[in-house]
DNA sequence: TATGTCAATTGACACGGTGTCAAGCAACAA
DNA sequence: TTGTTGCTTGACACCGTGTCAATTGACATA
């Protein structure tokens, strides 16, 4: 019945997808592709996976566990105040983003036309919306969300601001470097999301 | 030799198209659905369009003459400060989002596989970025950019901020309404990008 | 009335990509 | 020897796009 188990031929699939996913940002990767990268048939590669988007949605697992995707986010839980919290979400998950971009541009493409891969990629950007609200609410406590926001509004905002696409754009029609990225888009959350928060710093020479 | 002035038929396949895409998000439109909708063979079609982009493209095109896209854009230019253009080019444009959103999807979806539609959709997407340059410049000479941010950074973050994604985000599943959304953005953007721009008002209740 | 042209029709087919199925084969275990 | 497991080969169905040839009906023109 397919060992439950996991043999090498599967995580090999796995391993395919990713790789190939990498360099082709998710666009054009077929299941000859992927079948011919792990060194099988592409009618093999059905023995495992019955459906293009199963594959996808288990790969996506897969980096997951290999990443570590859970982990990453952690230590913007443990930071002090909710300013801190912001930024190391933010520094967290702006890294993370490159690592995932290939299968999340391949998800992303099949989520209007199939229910599954939908499904993975709502259920990851749920993941990825309670940090926000997660950041959000340690600013609130801590009195420094801008009154000018609810926190639901803030955490519609910041989940937004930080999406793929948005990465995408910035970092490739932009050219924006990952480090621009990133300290750019703290700053900008600082600003949004932190009460009376530098509103507009003139420190350095008068 | 196709006839270049245009009879009706070409006509009630761009109708078709927009009618068609408007109702379904950019998802699942058929060559067959747009020939049946404006009542012809899907074969005969191809002897008015020669590729699925290529009507996609020009019902891009045949929207913003119904629409007038160039005319919406046209009052920020008007406006007087900086501040007020601002205001006036994401009115603008955030009205102008929904009724181009069906074919954007349908384009956007063919980004990745379409030179031509990706042509389109990318000349699209730099008429919007010159108006928000222009904003953006207007802000600079009255001195009210924020001075964290350069012009071209200030133009980046404008320009990401109102992409369509992030309207369909917001606005679908973030549930804001259309209202909210033209709101909540507008007073966004003061923040982040007007010099010393309404860091927190707290004007109503002590 | 005959001729030509134009827009559309019908029906068939190619191609690429996904997914399915049947038969066979090599390796390993009992 | 028999069976099982993981894979192979080869064929095929389905779908959507794009192509082609032959035909038809309407309209204009000589």
């Amino acid at each position: 019945m397919m060992s439950s188990v996991s043999p090498p031929t599967r995580e090999r699939l796995l391993q395919a997808v990713l790789t190939l996913l990498e360099g082709s940002q998710g666009r054009g990767v077929r299941m000859t592709d992927i079948a011919r990268q792990a060194g099988i048939t592409r009618q093999a590669l059905y023995l495992h996976f019955s459906t293009r988007a199963e594959l996808l949605v288990a790969a996506t697992h897969y980096l997951d566990e290999v990443k570590g995707s859970e982990a990453r986010l952690a230590p913007s839980r443990a930071a002090g105040s909710g300013a801190e919290r912001l930024d190391a979400f933010i520094e967290a998950w702006g890294a993370y983003i490159p690592e995932i971009h290939g299968i999340a541009k391949a998800l992303l493409a099949m989520k209007d036309t199939d229910r599954e891969a939908a499904r993975a990629w709502d259920a990851r950007m749920q993941d990825m919306r309670e940090g926000c609200e997660a950041a959000i609410e340690a600013l609130d406590r801590d009195k420094m969300l801008s009154s000018a926001l609810s926190p639901k509004q803030a955490a519609d905002m910041l989940w937004t601001l930080l999406s793929v696409r948005n990465w995408e754009q910035l970092t490739r029609d932009c050219g924006w470097s990952q480090a621009a990225y990133i300290e750019t888009l703290k700053a900008l959350a600082r600003r949004i999301f932190v009460a009376g928060g530098k509103p507009d710093r003139q420190d350095h020479g008068h």
